[in-house]
DNA sequence: AACTATTTATAAGA
DNA sequence: TTCTTATAAATAGTT
């Protein structure tokens, strides 16, 4: 049983550090996901144990989850390596034959088509996202205007009258936090 | 105060769904840094809000947490871009004048240099991180030794002989997850 | 933000 | 590893 606080070092014995672990472990993943799912936010943990063995959990594809952790911490990804790519290909194009032009274009052509592709998926996951929001929203304001429609019956019964009105109209302008832009730009 | 178990859905009211994501998230990054401390371990959890704010917390640099799972995750990275790269390289470099393969040259000389400044950081750190495993696994090592000497003196007093022997031979086969290679083996 | 009745997590023992 | 149980910790609803 537990027998007073414990501290916050770490375990010496082998043992109990392990079972610990394990325990802990899954009780971490456990309130990841009670997270995730009762305030529909999106949840990744990842965890190395001292062996070296990795345990994950994501609320959704981890792969997405740590895509969107990468383009909030970068603000611009200034994708070095393509830079450097164009660069060296533009260095080379001005001195070849019609030939080799034409399987540049080619590889040229796949490329940008695979980037398109990438461009357009990230556009749908964000349209995606927006709506998911706007939903979300939709029904907040909706219990927001019936709670003023109340208020503002009340009021008029209690004969308050134009000051009623200026106060009703203040009272619609709470903080929503509703935003207009990418979701990048709230990061 | 809490009225029965807590139904494992969407909280619909935004308030009550904001208070308790924001004490959930403080609970989760509490519970995550705690297995971090006591087991040692390397902890890494992320947090979009249905607003789309990010949340973090790691026990040690984020980016190399992350990396580390890159590289556990695929087995192979297969770098598709870099192989195009070559590919198109390769491709343009047969019709290329002297001074022009001067500059490719200079260019992948450069290329080259910053791989393997990054290929050497990542042994470094594969390294390093071996050395801390095979410190704890020392450690265990003596006290699994010193409880066998104990186990030892103890079957010689009750006169068990040569059963003992094999006994205690057997005992030091036990399993302490120790393990040679690189890390990502294990994952 | 602070309080507290409850539920939940978990350390130690079996 | 899994179960049990005493106790610590987290937290939902309220103020």
């Amino acid at each position: 049983m537990v027998r007073g606080k414990v501290q916050m070092k770490k375990i010496e014995d082998a043992t109990s550090r392990q079972v610990t672990f394990s325990k802990r472990r899954t009780g971490l993943v456990k309130k990841a996901n009670e997270l995730s799912v009762l305030c529909d936010a999106q949840v990744a943990v990842i965890v190395f144990s001292q062996n070296g063995r990795l345990y994950e959990f994501s609320s959704s594809d981890m792969t997405k989850i740590l895509e969107r952790y990468h383009e909030c911490t970068k603000g611009v990804p200034a994708n070095k390596f393509g830079e450097d790519y164009i660069q060296l290909l533009e260095q080379n194009v001005s001195s070849c034959s019609y030939n080799e032009l034409k399987g540049i274009e080619e590889q040229l052509q796949i490329s940008l088509q695979r980037i398109r592709q990438r461009k357009d998926q990230l556009y749908k996951e964000q349209i995606e996202q927006l709506q998911s929001q706007e939903s979300s929203l939709v029904k907040e304001n909706a219990k927001l205007s019936a709670m003023w429609q109340r208020e503002k019956k009340t009021s008029q019964k209690q004969q308050w009258g134009a000051e009623a009105e200026a106060a009703s109209s203040h009272a619609f302008e709470v903080d929503t936090e509703l935003f207009i832009g990418l979701p990048k730009q709230h990061c």
